[in-house]
DNA sequence: CACGGGCTTGTGATCGCTAACATCGCCCAC
DNA sequence: GTGGGCGATGTTAGCGATCACAAGCCCGTG
C-alpha cells in the first residue's frame, strides 16, 4: 500500500479512500491512484483489513456433519450467493448438537471475525440453544430454526406436508400413512403437522406415526408391517431416501407401486425421477434456500438492523408415476 | 492481551509465549498466566495472529458449484480432519473450469491467508490449471489431479472400474458395455481406462463407449438403445446415478435386471442398496478421501516439506443383486 | 479584504498480536 | 573472582490496513 501511495504521490489513507470507494476523492486523484494499483499488481490484504476494521467479508457457516443432500446443496448455494457478493465463507461443523458445542463452535467463528453466522442445523435443540448466541451478530437459521428471537429462512414445510397428503386424499385414498423423520428435526415436526392437519380436514382417519431416520434404510425397514397391510393405499415419507427404502420393500412383497400402493417422498432430489416408478415428490429448492438466507445475512450486514424473522420458500408438489387413484 | 499481562504481572510477550507454547517459559509463569487468562476469559484473535505471523489456521478448499454425492462428502471429510486439527476451512467455489478462474480463486484463498489449499475439482482443465499455481503453499487435489507437480489424494479409479469389469466378467459376460462419465473428469478417464483394459485383458470385445454427464437422466438416455439390443447383458456405469436411469430404462423396456442385463455401479451411495433392485456398485470412501487430503496436507504444513506425490484409497467391490451369470 | 465552510488530502494512532533483539539473573568453570 | 553461557523475560518494531482528526485549498459572502 505504501508502495502504491509513494508511485501515486499521495498518502496511503487516500489509497485506502480509493479502495473504499470513499466519495471524498477527486477522481483525478483516484485515476492516479487505480493507475498505480494495477501497475504494481497491488491486492489489499484481507487479514490486515480485517484486523483494523473488524470487518472481514467473510461469513461463517455452522452445519451439522451430514453429507445429505438438502444441507449440502444448501451450503453450495449459500456460497454461491456470498461469491457474487465477494465474500468469503467459513464453514465449521457441530461436534454434537448440544448447546456448548453450538456457543464454541460459534465462538471460533466469531473469532475469525465473520460478519454473520448462518446455521444449517435444523434440529430442536439447536434450535433453542441458537436464541442464547449473543446477538451482537446477526444470526440466521437455515431450513429451520426456532419460532421467534431469530430469523428464519426456510422452505414451507407444513405446507409441502400438506399439499403431499391432499393429493392422495384427493386421489382418493381414505387415508395416508407417513413416515416422518426424527423427532429432534423441526422440519419432520412440521411435516408430521402438516400431514396430519390436513388428514383432520379431510376427516380421514390419522394412522400411527412411524418415525425413521431419512435413510432408505429407515424406510425400508418401518414399511414392514405396512405392505402386509392390504388396507393402506397410501404412504406419504417424509424424505426420498426413506420413500425410496418404502418403494423397495413394496417391491419385495410383490405389491405394486401407485397400483396397489402410492408412494410419496420429499425434498425431489435429482434421482427421485427415475426411481421405479418415478417418485412423486415435494420439491425444496435448496439453491434458492441458500441464496435467500445469504441476501438475508447480507441486508442485516448491511443494514445493521436486525431482519425480517421469517422468510419462506415455497414447496412445489411434482406429480410422477408413484402415486394414483387406489384400486 | 495487556489485560492478561497486566493481571499476571508479566509482558504481554511472556503471554505470547505461553499462547504458542514456547518452551522457554518457566513453568509457574506459564500457571500464573493461564490462570489470568480463564479469568478475564482471554481468547487470542486469530486476525491478528494471522496479520502478525502470517499463519492463520486455516485451509482453503476450492470445489466446483455441484451437489454430487462425492464431493460434497470429501468436503465434509476435510472439515471434519480439520476441525480435529483446530484448523478452520474457508471454501471457495470455482466460477468457470478454466485457469483465470483457479488463479482468481486461489488467489482470493492466499491473500486470506490459508495456510494450505485443498482442490476438489477433478476435471482436466483444472487439474493442468493447477500445476500453475504458485508453489509457496502447500497444494493438494482431491479426487483427482494431474499426473505430477502436485500431490493427488484420490481412490484408485482405474482398480475400481477393472474390479466392476472383472466382476461382470467372470460371472460369464462376454463382454461390458460401459457408459463413462464426461470426457474432461480425469476420474471418468481412468474408469474407462480400468473398463477397456479389463476387456482387453480377458480378450474381450471392446464395445462403443457411450458418455455420460453423472446424471441419472444421461444414463436413462444413453441406454435406450442397449436395452433394446438382446447381445447387450452387462452395463457397468462411471456412476450410480447414471446407473439407476440405466436400471429404470431396462425396466420399461420390460427387461429383466439381473435376468437378462447385469449393471454396476460406482460410487455406492447410501440409496445404492435400495435402487430396484440394489445395485452392485463400487464404494468409494469419501469421508476418508477427505481425512487423508488433510492429513496431508496438514504434514506439508508443518514440515514445510513437500509431500507423497500421490496417495491411493482402495475402492471395494460391493455386489448386490443387481448382477449375476448371463442367462 | 477577511472569514467561514465545504471539499480533498495528510498525519498519527491503533487494531491485537508475533518477531527479533536486548536484558537480566544465575550458575559454572577456570 | 570473573567471564561465559544459558534460560527467562522484557522492549521495540512491525504486520497492512482503517479511523479520527488536522490541515490546506478554493470559493462565496458580508
Amino acid at each position: 500500500m505504501a508502495d502504491v501511495a509513494r508511485l501515486a504521490g499521495v498518502s496511503h489513507q487516500t489509497v485506502s479512500r480509493v479502495l473504499n470507494e470513499s466519495e471524498r476523492v477527486s477522481s483525478e486523484t483516484r485515476e492516479r491512484v487505480l493507475a498505480a494499483m494495477t501497475k504494481l499488481n497491488y491486492r489489499p490484504n484481507p487479514t490486515a483489513r480485517a484486523l483494523a476494521s473488524g470487518r472481514s467479508k467473510t461469513v461463517g457457516v455452522i452445519t451439522f456433519d451430514t453429507p445429505l443432500y438438502g444441507p449440502a446443496s444448501t451450503l453450495f448455494g449459500i456460497e454461491r450467493a456470498a461469491h457474487d457478493a465477494g465474500f468469503f465463507v467459513s464453514v465449521a461443523s457441530l461436534r454434537s448438537l448440544d448447546m456448548p458445542s453450538l456457543i464454541s463452535t460459534s465462538d471460533n467463528l466469531r473469532r475469525q471475525n465473520v460478519e454473520a453466522i448462518l446455521v444449517i442445523a435444523p434440529q430442536r435443540e439447536v434450535a433453542q440453544a441458537l436464541t442464547q448466541l449473543p446477538h451482537d451478530l446477526p444470526v440466521v437459521a437455515v431450513e429451520a430454526g426456532p419460532a421467534e428471537g431469530v430469523p428464519v429462512v426456510a422452505v414451507h414445510q407444513f405446507e409441502g406436508a400438506a399439499q403431499a397428503t391432499r393429493h392422495l386424499i384427493e386421489l382418493g385414498h381414505e387415508t395416508v400413512w407417513h413416515i416422518a423423520g426424527p423427532g429432534d428435526w423441526l422440519e419432520a415436526v412440521d411435516r408430521v403437522d402438516g400431514w396430519r392437519q390436513t388428514l383432520e380436514v379431510a376427516h380421514a382417519r390419522v394412522p400411527k406415526l412411524l418415525v425413521g431416520d431419512w435413510s432408505a434404510r429407515s424406510g425400508y425397514e418401518l414399511s414392514a408391517d405396512l405392505v402386509r397391510d392390504p388396507g393402506v393405499t397410501a404412504i406419504f415419507a417424509a424424505n426420498d431416501a426413506m420413500a425410496l427404502g418404502v418403494l423397495r420393500r413394496i417391491h419385495e412383497a410383490g405389491r405394486d407401486v401407485p397400483g396397489s400402493i402410492s408412494v410419496v417422498g420429499f425434498d425431489d432430489v435429482p434421482e427421485a425421477a427415475f426411481y421405479t416408478p418415478p417418485l412423486t415428490t415435494i420439491r425444496q429448492d435448496f439453491i434458492e434456500l441458500g441464496r435467500s438466507s445469504f441476501a438475508l445475512v447480507l441486508d442485516e450486514i448491511e443494514s445493521g438492523e436486525r431482519a425480517a424473522l421469517r422468510v419462506t420458500i415455497a414447496p412445489e408438489l411434482i406429480i410422477r408415476a408413484s402415486t394414483a387413484p387406489p384400486r
